[in-house]
DNA sequence: CCTACCGATCGGTAGG
DNA sequence: CCTACCGATCGGTAGG
């Protein structure tokens, strides 16, 4: 009579994975997946509070398993940021292409302001205030690799504030200016409530008067 | 011949502490010094990439002390937050009973923004930086005494933004215009740097312009 | 307030 | 990607 060594077989994937559809190859889905759902756990509890065992589980994954996608806590963070940044820069660039050309000034800081809600409210959009509040947690190489970006996101309002200041409607020196005015957007990620309050266009029209005294 | 158990003695004391002068008391002094740590760790690091240690180290305690004084690292931060927030409330009161009585709202808003600033960018101001990004790791409970402190706070700018929108001088909605405006006005706790830029005038001097186009 | 300690949890890894 | 695990660290406590 042979020893049973395991009286009671673990669970096969306890948790469901999502199925893979027929021929579907799933090469950087779970990846993405993590990615997804750090970016999610990030937000809610802040990098420092969240286990790589939340992220493994949110995925679906046994504990160690992230570590065969990232190498370590950190640079799935850093992920997060990068990608958020660059999906964040491809949303403006077509909110800008998708604007008519001749846009004068004020118009045009209106479609990057209610596009800027977007990234930062829209649906799903934990990425950004992620990258925005545990910029401490990444390496000072990593940051700059941040700000690079960061600095081609702002590229495209500064000119626009620039015109604005020079017709006398805004009333800064523009770097500062600039400052203020992202501050105001991005601190909405506190307090912004999708399910009650203003609209993302209420939002953008505030802020347009505050700013520019565009009344509405 | 007796057996040694101790063979090497562990050091008394190994870091300084504060040395009483003669007759001094220090009933509550060791308390401040913990919530002083605190903040400081809080905000270079964030709460919960905080330990304890760190914060007894930062006293000159040893690792469990803290807990002589407050019952968990939680009511530890929480008694940032309510004392930061208790004295941005008496400072703000300071700085209006100090200002002309027949101040136009322009002036007295001029007033209140450089007093946030001070209270935020201030040297040795790491409260109420931690009261606005730790939000998240205190308890419902403990979130709303903070935020009775808050509307206390922001009770004193309702009145000057409503008397300004009537002026016609601030083209926005008050409640919105406030939440922008303090998050212009929050946000330079993430950028302003005390040793170069702008001094807190000139950043007064942006922001007045760029909320209510008051020109340098 | 210190000493000595505990149970829990954490990020990460070797080997498959 | 899972299994099984490790060393380190953490918040907190009993007893003095």
């Amino acid at each position: 009579m042979d020893t049973q060594v395991a009286v009671i077989a673990p669970p096969k994937r306890p948790r469901g994975r999502p199925r893979k559809t027929l021929g579907e190859r799933d090469d950087g889905n779970r990846r993405r997946e993590l990615i997804l759902g750090a970016a999610r756990l990030f937000r809610r509890k802040g990098f420092a509070a969240t286990s790589t065992r939340d992220i493994a589980a949110a995925a679906g994954m046994q504990s160690g398993s992230p570590f065969y996608h990232f190498k370590s806590k950190q640079s799935l963070l850093f992920a997060v940021m990068e990608e958020g940044m660059q999906s964040a820069i491809a949303q403006q660039q077509r909110a800008l292409d998708a604007s008519p050309a001749g846009l004068r000034p004020a118009d045009r800081l209106r479609v990057l302001v209610r596009n800027h809600f977007d990234v930062l409210l829209g649906p799903g959009s934990d990425f950004i205030p992620v990258m925005l509040y545990e910029a401490r947690s990444i390496t000072p190489r990593q940051r700059a690799v941040i700000a690079e970006l960061q600095s081609t996101y702002e590229a495209a309002w500064t000119p626009v504030l620039a015109a604005l200041q020079s017709e006398g409607r805004l009333k800064a020196e523009v770097k500062l200016a600039r400052l203020l005015i992202f501050g105001a957007l991005n601190w909405s990620a506190q307090w912004y409530d999708r399910r009650k309050g203003a609209t993302l266009d209420q939002l953008t029209q505030a802020a347009m008067g505050l700013f520019i005294g565009e009344a509405g």
